[in-house]
DNA sequence: TGAACATATGAACAGTTGAACATATGTTAG
DNA sequence: CTAACATATGTTCAACTGTTCATATGTTCA
């Protein structure tokens, strides 16, 4: 159980930036491509490259190729359960 | 909504550190003194009141003196459910 | 009041992290 | 094959974070 502490630290951790959540976010509307994703965020192409690769290890997204795109989607619906309940405590507080 | 997400990161990097989370896994079992907590994840008393102190400012849980003890409770279930579908999505990886 | 105890706070330091830039890899169309 | 495009990767650096040590605050009891 220890250990899965430190996994669960590691998941949590992934949540834990604004520009992946956003991504995460953009995500909940289907598939989309590296390009558009950038320009979603209005990052860089390799900032946001970067920190897809951070989602895909985490297996919060999967991957697949269309010609010289790369669309990411994501990977189950712990995802969105995750964003929700996260909302949820976050809308509560401020009342 | 795009404000929302940055207040998301910003919950989730509380529970992006195993220190956090090993001291909330602890209070899932009821309230507990910083002494006890301490003793518990094995670390020094000032590192465990500094991370309590994180996670009060981000409601995560609640302090009532007794003496000269502070005791520290989760302060609603939020913290429960998010644990809980963080799990789930660390133990199906794993299959 | 003051000693002993429990916790909080401040400062400093090492380790980590995200973004930017440059460049490499992979794909398609001509 | 090669130019153009889409994405990935390596490196560097400033900013942030967690722990430790030292010390302050607050509480009880004699």
């Amino acid at each position: 159980m220890e250990d899965e502490l430190y996994d669960l630290a590691d998941l949590f951790k992934v949540f834990g930036d604004s520009t992946r959540v956003r991504l995460l976010y953009e995500l909940l509307s289907g598939e989309k491509n590296v390009g558009d994703l950038s320009d979603a965020l209005n990052m860089n192409q390799s900032a946001v490259s970067h920190q897809l690769r951070l989602l895909k290890q985490s297996d919060l997204v999967k991957v697949r190729r269309d010609g010289k795109s790369m669309y990411y989607a994501l990977s189950d619906d712990h995802v969105e359960s995750i964003i929700k309940i996260g909302m949820e405590h976050i809308t509560e507080k401020k009342k």
